[in-house]
DNA sequence: AGATTATTGCAAATTTGTTGCAATTATTAT
DNA sequence: ATAATAATTGCAACAAATTTGCAATAATCT
């Protein structure tokens, strides 16, 4: 076992969730791999797992902090979170999709990198923050994440 | 015409659309209300617009700037852009998906307002940049927006 | 190892987004 | 204003993405 395969089942048991092998599986699909979409993620387990399969340890993943969804336009690609890579962002180009990671680890320095990105012309930007509000519980119930 | 209409209409007409009834109540719909899923947009249109027109619609309103994809999870909402509202950014709440707009126009103000944003706990924020990279022409062709 | 519980695969359904084409509406040039 | 031209829409069908119920399988617990 890697140790990033240890940091990932400790993370299952935690929440209450079994190991198994496919959720290993996606999981290193996943580790040290640029950002992908459903569908190359799905391309890539070969056939070895399901679709259901894949959406629904996608949606654990997403919620035990696992992984989180980048978003491109009105698309998206997974990557692992922070536990797994450095915290980092991006730059995403409109017309080609491809992904360039920026590895800065502050907000400032990071807009002031903006300006001296070799060749690139940032057009729009957004700044997306997910938490619990005032309202919602933090917990999340086990039954909400299984359908 | 509301200034707005005007906004828009001009908008248009620069790139060379025309101005339909279709697209105007599109963009009433839209302006100052939250950020809306399609779904909603297409539920508040009441059946007066086809589903395939609204899509058209929405792509042209991103492609000339009109509209914006706010992400969430991995769903979107679609909300008009700086042009028709306020600079902001987002609180989404991962429970509800409720979008609280922060309206700050520094992005150093909005990190530093964080920890004071009431109740609000932030897991995780994603900073995205769109623009064009070197490989790519910054002009998008008029044939690609239309099927 | 056997009992219990969680997870998966399968098949079908649903939801979301796209496309071709004829009918309609907007714009342009009389 | 009206006719000609070009753009846009609605419709109906399609395609892709995501979800669901349930029986079969695999993981965990004793």
């Amino acid at each position: 076992m890697t140790t990033a395969e240890n940091i990932l089942s400790t993370l299952l048991k935690d929440h209450g969730y079994s190991i198994t092998s496919q959720r290993l599986l996606v999981f290193n699909l996943l580790i040290g791999q640029e950002p992908m979409t459903m569908h190359e993620l799905i391309d890539r387990t070969n056939g070895k797992i399901d679709r259901a399969s894949i959406y629904r340890i996608i949606g654990l993943f997403d919620q035990i902090g696992i992984t989180q969804r980048l978003n491109i336009g009105w698309k998206y690609k997974i990557e692992l979170t922070d536990k797994f890579a450095e915290h980092h962002h991006h730059l995403t180009c409109l017309n080609c999709h491809k992904v360039i990671p920026i590895n800065k680890n502050e907000l400032e320095d990071f807009i002031a990198q903006l300006a001296t990105v070799q060749g690139f012309t940032p057009i729009d930007h957004q700044v997306e923050i997910q938490g619990y509000c005032q309202n919602c519980s933090k917990k999340v119930t086990k039954a909400k994440l299984l359908n």
